[in-house]
DNA sequence: AAGTTATACAACCGCAACGAC
DNA sequence: TGTCGTTGCGGTTGTATAACT
């Protein structure tokens, strides 16, 4: 047989309205992520599943940041795209704030030049980043680097730290503070993305009893986990100063959220929300063959390391 | 001020993976 | 084990806005 159809001749497309935002919404806060398909019969929305699931994912979903990235936060991308390729749902889970899509668009527009314009020579602020030695390198040897770096990557992992670093990760940190204003086309959106903040910050506090039992849902729900472990990002739109509140209703949707995830994975000793989704999926592939280890992968070694530009210093001797 | 080009980002499309049966 | 339905992911496109001429 064919493949159904994504999409229904007649489903609504391009831009959200505030609306429909609100009824997805709506409709999330009552059942929880998942089950896509039933949501625009549920929901009345002319819209695809898919497309809802998008919506959620990438905008409406609490705990995305939006605005500029940091430096911290391009280091990181540049950092991991050179190790893992464009795997953008397993760069998301090291930037928790931010959705693959954010990131994969950033890259896209910007970093992915400014690192080919770096690897073509000219110096940039990124050189001690990307390529302290600033040498050209071979492509056998970027490869022996990178078969390195996977190496000491899967060393990491199987040096598993404890969930307690993991949950220094979902803490606020320098970023938060540095949101900007949106966009204008962000800010015509602010005040319903305000409501919208409003509809998810109680349903935060008030999750739903079991979005569903299946494992995709739990995925779905992980996924929000991690991202919901940073700031409540509809409510910080437009308001660019977070500071202490902020703090405090991270602490409450953390709370709220740690309570909501660990009942799902109560019955899973080992899966403790300290698990980033696609930590495992960092390591898809070798998944298959060896699952506890990978699956396992503490986040802040990997990023210390990641991060530490003495050790890429050194690793760059390798070239 | 108007037209053109560049940029940013939301959204779509198609494929692959996964789980249920 | 194979089929089918659903979801997730990455590439790409479309559109609004900003910057420039």
């Amino acid at each position: 047989m064919g493949r159904l159809p994504c999409c229904d001749k007649g489903v609504k497309k391009g831009p959200w309205t505030p609306e429909e935002d609100i009824i997805l919404v709506s409709y999330i806060q009552e059942h929880g992520p998942g089950n896509w398909r039933a949501v625009p019969t549920n929901t009345g929305l002319s819209r695809c599943s898919k497309s809802c699931r998008l919506r959620w994912t990438n905008y409406l979903r609490p705990g995305i940041k939006r605005g500029n990235f940091t430096k911290h936060e391009e280091k990181m991308i540049i950092h991991l795209q050179a190790l893992l390729g464009n795997r953008w749902a397993a760069i998301a889970s090291y930037l928790p704030q931010r959705t693959d899509n954010d990131i994969k668009n950033y890259w896209n527009t910007y970093l992915k030049k400014r690192v080919e314009k770096l690897e073509s020579g000219s110096e940039g602020s990124l050189g001690n980043v990307y390529n302290s030695a600033s040498k050209p390198i071979t492509r056998g040897q970027w490869e022996k680097r990178l078969q390195t770096d996977i190496n000491m990557a899967k060393k990491a992992l199987t040096e598993a730290l404890s969930p307690k670093k993991m949950l220094s990760l979902h803490e606020p940190n320098d970023n938060i503070g540095s949101i900007k204003p949106t966009t204008p086309k962000s800010v015509c959106y602010a005040s319903s993305a305000d409501n919208i903040a409003r509809l998810l910050k109680g349903w935060m506090k008030n999750p739903p009893k079991k979005a569903s039992s299946k494992s995709n849902s739990i995925v779905s729900t992980q996924n929000s986990f991690n991202n919901l472990a940073g700031i409540d990002t509809a409510s910080s739109e437009g308001t660019p100063s977070v500071g202490a509140k902020g703090s405090v209703e991270f602490s409450e949707t953390f709370e709220s959220l740690f309570g909501y995830e660990s009942l799902d994975y109560s019955s899973n000793s080992e899966f403790s929300p300290s698990l980033s989704h696609e930590a495992s999926t960092l390591c898809q592939d070798e998944r298959k063959h060896d699952t506890t280890s990978i699956a396992e992968m503490p986040f802040s070694l990997l990023e210390k390391w990641l991060l530490d530009d003495t050790k890429l210093g050194a690793d760059a001797t390798l070239f």
